[in-house]
DNA sequence: TGCGGGGTGTGACCGGGATCACAATAGCCT
DNA sequence: AGGCTATTGTGATCCCGGTCACACCCCGCA
């Protein structure tokens, strides 16, 4: 199979090894065949735009490989970054299935492979299975739960201390890594753009971790973070 | 019919004059009337508590008459007020369809008449019919929709006197107001929950109320706002 | 008529964090 | 190596808006 940008192609949905744990890929083997037929496999570089926040929506993105980065902006260009996402996410659903504009921008932030469904052909296989139809309705259940979490800590004026506990702790339990005496956080991002995760400016984040280092909380290791006080992290993550 | 808590019934959805412009009661007569069977219709009166954020969902509310605040609190007590929810609108929907605890709490802020449907019945309802199914799936994009743009104005760093114009614009708008010369906005919530919805304090809401009049863009009669310069609370709102 | 409580108006104060302006690195590409 | 650009570190300054502390006002009620 050829490789662009670097990466492996995963060929189908059937054999994916994200099936079994993605909530949008399990589902029955019919449907997943029906998905393939009106399914694109593309594959983009880093840096490739999706979609843009206000466009009318084409369709479904769904990720098997790569991560990327959702945001949304203001007219003045300021711009937060709503989340980063990973393989198995379903991009531009709600706006596909209500056929108001995309209310985020997609930008790749690695090379990814994409899964793109037209919109007419979305909105017809939905129709046509009950099954998939209330999966979808499952998926934006879990999508505006999400959202919600993002209103109560950007909301509920949360200092930009106690937003970057939240975030840290929330990257080291992603991959279990949390339950190790000492979880490591792989930083992938500038810190221009935590700064745009928590709402907050660049010289902040950086000062922020700096005084983490300082009270022996952190620890740098080249790129990665060494939490090495996870008990005073999460007090200032619930700081009230 | 009984007029519990001085309000008129409606009594059923079939008839109800909502069907034919709100979404989720615009369905199928049969879908209707399966709806009917397992629907419960209940009067509250002002004040009254539907659910609370983090409960396990009961099962939905559609609100037939009357006004609900929604709102998410920190443990530390402080809220923030999420949206108000009219007649036709759909609470508990998300959580009941994926599971998860409520996002939000929700309060009666008039006598309200509410049709309660309990979890198993409405995902049974739901399994049943794709029709049904889909048009769920409408609303929770509709409602992704709205967080998304809570997040977009509480996130943008816009400033309380920005948010506060955006707000009262809304409000101008919802009843067509808007369109002409001096519309006028009826303040149904204290300085308080005006706070609460743009994440600021009651003072600053006070204050800046105060400035508006002092610039004659806004005029107050009784409770009632008259806005005499759009053009330039317009202005504020997308101040960059 | 006076009392009480919820809402509103306003001044004084103070702190978190945005912003500006550089300096110091760290990767890179040739 | 040497440069070039992107990222990070840090001080100085400033201002929005939160908080505290009262005064006032409106209205229902005994």
């Amino acid at each position: 199979m050829i490789s662009p940008y670097g990466m492996e192609i995963v060929e189908s949905c059937v054999t994916c090894k994200l099936r079994a744990d993605r909530i949008f890929c399990d589902l029955p083997v019919a449907a997943l065949q029906a998905f393939e037929e009106i399914k694109y496999t593309t594959a983009y570089p880093e840096g490739a735009v999706l979609f843009v926040e206000r466009q009318e929506p084409r369709g479904i993105f769904v990720i098997c490989k790569g991560t990327v980065k959702l945001s949304v902006s203001a007219p003045n260009g300021k711009t937060m970054i709503v989340k980063i996402a990973e393989p198995g996410e379903v991009l531009g659903l709600s706006a596909t299935v209500s056929g108001k504009p995309y209310e985020v921008t997609a930008v790749t932030i690695d090379p990814c492979q994409v899964n793109f469904v037209k919109r007419e052909d979305f909105l017809r296989f939905l129709k046509n299975d009950v099954q998939v139809c209330f999966k979808v309705a499952e998926q934006l259940s879990e999508k505006y739960h999400m959202v919600c979490n993002e209103v109560r800590s950007l909301g509920l004026s949360h200092s930009a201390a106690e937003k970057l506990a939240k975030l840290l702790l929330e990257w080291s339990s992603k991959n279990g890594e949390s339950l190790k005496a000492e979880p490591r956080v792989k930083l992938r991002l500038t810190h221009e753009e935590i700064a745009q995760m928590i709402g907050t400016s660049r010289e902040t984040v950086t000062r922020l971790l700096a005084d983490l280092k300082k009270h022996q909380i952190l620890n740098a290791r080249g790129s990665t973070l060494v939490i090495r006080n996870q008990a005073a992290l999460r007090d200032l993550a619930n700081h009230n």
